[in-house]
DNA sequence: AAGCTGTGGTTGCACACGCAACTGCTCGCG
DNA sequence: CGCGAGCAGTTGCGTGTGCAACCACAGCTT
């Protein structure tokens, strides 16, 4: 049984403004995942889940990564990053690794082939993620949306 | 790190502007639908999606809406969607009509019971969707993020 | 040292989704 | 009139994901 919580009750509508800021976001978001995922997926048979998932090792101290670490960075649950990371390990393009300090841990590193791919599908991705998105904006936009972001991030 | 000024054209790395942007953007997106359809799945057994689904046919002329329409709205495939409205009609909350123009479409519209966990669920979750995102930004950043979304999806 | 609680990671299962193939219908064109 | 092209919607199948249960280990507490 739906217990009715104690609404401000005559907001049952956004107005205009919200709803365009709002609904924006969704929209937004869908459509380019979408499209930059295809392109991705086309270009270089690589999902965005997985570009995701190398660029964060690449970028990592001594290009390696715990899984938790991994799936908190990019909001996978941890069961999702185990599937992903046997699809990568798989391709060749990751291999896990044992971690000494914490026999419960697993590394996740980047195999040369992962390297290579990864380099290739950098710039196309980058290039696709600037035309679509962020060249619609000043440096000085860009800088506010950031900090829109770590305001609605901080709750 | 001070940004020394990079050309744009570095088509290797997004400097840390952009990263902000960019990122910002995903991880918004992705910790936005997973707490506000948890909290919508807990207050009234309906997922983000089904409430979508209710409330664009809600609006709509007529209270009922084509199945190609709503897909579309909100972003869906077809065979998405035919699952999706199956599982609202098995739940009641909506139910199929023919078209008398077009014998090939069929209209969605919703039941007096879905009309009502519509209503129900409708002010708790504009209420969660004012407090974790809207409330962050003051009526002219608002219209600002709605003109910068604008911007973005008419490419 | 033994036990207990909590954490990192993997597995079983269910589910939502997309793609491609299919049905039934509409519409235009010869 | 009949035929072919194309669209609306549904179904079969494969896949990616989350939740919950589980195992192995770490770090306390006693």
């Amino acid at each position: 049984m739906a217990t009715a919580p104690p609404p401000p009750s005559d907001t049952a509508h956004l107005d205009a403004q919200e709803l365009r800021a709002w609904r924006g976001l969704l929209r937004t978001y869908a459509r380019l995942t979408k499209a930059l995922d295809a392109e991705l997926e086309a270009a270089h048979g690589l999902p965005l889940s997985s570009y995701e998932v190398l660029m964060l090792i690449a970028d990592a101290e001594g290009g390696q990564m715990r899984m938790h670490d991994i799936a908190s960075s990019i909001l996978l649950s941890r069961s999702g990053l185990t599937r992903l990371v046997d699809r990568l390990e798989r391709d060749g393009l990751l291999c896990r690794k044992s971690c000494s300090s914490d026999a419960r841990g697993a590394f996740a590193c980047l195999t040369p082939k992962g390297r290579d791919v990864l380099d290739a599908a950098r710039a196309a991705h980058l290039a696709g993620v600037r035309a679509k998105f962020l060249d619609h904006f000043s440096p000085a936009e860009q800088e506010q949306l950031g900090g829109f972001w770590e305001r609605v991030a901080s709750t």
